[in-house]
DNA sequence: CAGTGGTCTAGACCACACA
DNA sequence: GTGTGGTCTAGACCACTGT
């Protein structure tokens, strides 16, 4: 039988950080580094609730957020147990900057375009804007260790943000955008392949018809105004997406 | 300023369905179908509450099982908001036969290979089997309008479903595992490109150095358990990864 | 300031799993 | 049966937003 495992809790009640918070960070933390381990029981929320002085909701909360993280699995009538496997995060919407920079890689950013152009057809759809209209056009190339991963084509609406091109160089545009106060919210996205066509096998130093993975985003802020449309190619040597999924319950 | 919207809303105490998910259901329906449309205010929970003669917990679960979807935003001192996007779905666990019958493209499937083998190493890591040791591999070449659309190999772990080839061909992988009372709960998939070998563009159609879209993945089961893993190589031109995402509050 | 969501309490009854 | 999580109530005070 699994063992019910008694831990070292507390929550501090003069603090700001709201007491369902502590404890889901207690609880994580203690199975981050083993405390926890995978397949032992919680014990009861009764319980643990009289025994850190918290009533029952505040604890299923704290224990709700796990769940929701995928680190705990609730039984009805068995208990709430430590998942085996190792879940690390659900997908986010990823930066391709914040990603190479997490490997270690001194991502490098060359900005080819940094202009107003009038929208085509399937940016002026994808933002919301009149065919026609003005909007933004980026085109970067992403290099790591000096080696081009990836074309990055985007369009934003007019006036959103300030583009300044040394900033777009030494940092991600998602970055930017939540600097500037937008609040992230959604995005649509497409993974593709294809053959590299002349000029984007040269930008990329591939040679023609060599493939290609492709990522097309448009991303919404939390009033559904899309702020950014995006149109990218990879390097499938150089790039792959990687990601962990949790089932909706 | 955004208009506070009164709607029908009721709720039946003597069904077993949950109050908050009754209700929970009641405003998504509303939001799909524009009785309250993208920006507009849903009112203050406890006059919602006491409306439906419930408490405000209550109300608050139904409204946050919306938030959670990314239908409702909550602004402090402001209110709750519908958001303007279309949002749908985010990203599940998605099975390709699921994909192509939801698309309308009535798919085949042809099982190439359906046998025990001995674990190579890749996959005996990804199972948590002893390298060498039994393991059930198919492979699986996927079909819509009589026309490959994807090579879809995959490992199970030993004696955790009968494979049979007729239900292999008649439904997909993670329906007999749903049917088979295993619970999925999270998937470890990693996208990338690459151009198709001989043996590879002779299965699917596609002359040799033709770009493939490949995804690897490997799914796992509440208990922790990996129950999957599989390698599959779909014709870019055919099918592509669509998908929407929410942002991490 | 008033109004909103954010957090929290101390109980209650029910449905399901397991022995 | 017993023990678990699932749901629900009727309040309370606090923190933040906008006027």
């Amino acid at each position: 039988m699994d063992p019910v495992v008694q831990l070292d809790l507390s929550v501090d009640r003069s603090s700001p950080v709201p007491l369902y918070f502590q404890l889901s960070q207690q609880l994580e933390a203690a199975i981050e580094h083993g405390a926890l381990t995978p397949g032992s029981l919680l014990g009861n929320e009764i319980e643990l609730a009289a025994r850190l002085g918290l009533s029952r909701p505040t604890v299923r909360q704290a224990i709700q957020s796990l769940v929701d993280k995928g680190l705990l699995v609730r039984r009805r009538g068995v208990g709430t147990q430590v998942v085996h496997s190792q879940v690390k995060r659900p997908l986010e919407l990823s930066s391709l900057y914040d990603d190479l920079e997490a490997a270690g890689q001194r991502p490098a950013t060359k900005v080819l375009v940094n202009t107003a152009v009038a929208a085509s057809a399937e940016v002026a759809a994808a933002l919301g804007v009149p065919e026609g209209g003005e909007v933004h056009r980026i085109e970067r190339l992403r290099l790591a260790h000096g080696e081009p991963m990836a074309y990055l084509c985007n369009h934003l609406p007019p006036g959103l943000l300030d583009l300044d091109t040394a900033q777009l160089e030494s940092t991600g545009l998602y970055r930017m955008m939540r600097a500037a106060g937008i609040t992230l919210h959604s995005a649509r996205q497409s993974i593709g392949a294809r053959g590299a066509g002349p000029a984007e096998a040269e930008r990329l130093g591939e040679t023609e018809g060599a493939p290609l993975l492709t990522m097309r985003r448009t991303t919404f802020d939390d009033t559904g105004r899309a702020v950014e449309h995006g149109d990218h190619t990879y390097r499938p040597t150089r790039y792959s997406f990687e990601f962990q999924l949790l089932v909706r319950p």
